[in-house]
DNA sequence: TTTATAATGGTTAAAGAAAGTCAAAGGAGG
DNA sequence: CCTCCTTTGACTTTCTTTAACCATTATAAA
């Protein structure tokens, strides 16, 4: 029962495998063209499909040269990083929590001294420094892009294109 | 998906890098017709691209014999890092400010680019993902206590301390 | 010396070119 | 029929490009 967005997702999965870095630039209006749907719901695949839970990145620009720049990650590299991305993370995390599953990849060979350092100390209450149920959730939310940059490792660093590193950052 | 924009921002860095002093002297109407396209483009490009914090200078004179002179500022080491920390970052602070002040850290060797590369993404909006006028704080706040980190790490790569990196972890 | 003119660069507002958000309508399965 | 996932469309936000008009400086003419 292929459904549009399946074929869009499959579609841009192709891409990617056709890639030799696992990384695709494509422009929102093109694809929706292609596709003969709303541009909308290229978002809708994206944030349905795409997830850093299913181990991809998404990054965009608007304006005049706009793009979506989707980037996958290596999946199978280690297996408590990506049961930490999978489902070790939820809507909330508490500061025990998220130490802990620092050191945990510390201990296993994930992620540097240094890396520890600097996340754990991003993590605690103290830093983020907001009201209680908000604190969690952000403490999530880094949680989880932390183990998706780690997943994705140094070499492939998503912007493995040209000299100008930051030409259009942001 | 450069655009004309990021052309001539990438040309005008390639032209810096020429230089053995990180100083150039453009004219706007030559460099206008050279990219085919409006003067004002030009002041586009200097005024997004090409500012203080980025690390850059750019002086003009009007007239006959008018020019436009950018200078790349001589990035010392841990300057910023301490400018930062102590004036830098207030009680909020935008994706935008915090994205440059890492450009630049990582610019003037204070961070490295995985650092770089991790620290960016975790400042984005769509990590933080709480409405905004918290976002801004809670950049801020992650934003000083990196670079506190990074200053505590300094020069010699952070790992001086002893093995009890974990003795108080929670 | 004063004045006009040409040669520069600056500013700003409007149009253009993407992508994002959100709520409402549509469908398929239980 | 109820719920959840999908699809769409209207509206918003962000970034880029252009064009018209403004300001300054050097130089040649008066």
């Amino acid at each position: 029962m292929a459904v549009l967005s399946d074929n869009i997702e499959s579609f841009l999965i192709s891409l990617l495998q056709e890639e030799e870095n696992p990384v695709i630039l494509v422009q929102r209006n093109e694809l929706a063209s292609y596709f003969r749907c709303a541009p909308s719901q290229i978002n809708y695949v994206l944030s349905t499909r795409f997830t850093l839970e299913r181990g991809y990145t998404v990054e965009s620009r608007r304006g005049g040269g706009g793009y979506i720049r989707i980037v996958k990650m290596d999946l199978d590299k280690n297996s408590y990083l990506r049961y930490l991305l999978e489902e070790g993370i939820g809507d909330a995390m508490s500061q025990d929590d998220a130490i802990t599953a620092l050191v945990r990849l510390y201990e296993s060979g994930s992620i540097s001294q240094e890396q520890y350092t600097l996340c754990s100390s991003l993590v605690t209450d103290k830093t983020l420094g907001v009201p209680a149920p908000i604190k969690d959730r952000v403490r999530a939310n880094l949680m989880r892009q932390m183990a998706a940059v780690f997943l994705r490792g140094g070499s492939t660093t998503a912007n493995a294109n040209t000299n100008d590193t930051f030409a259009n950052k942001k």
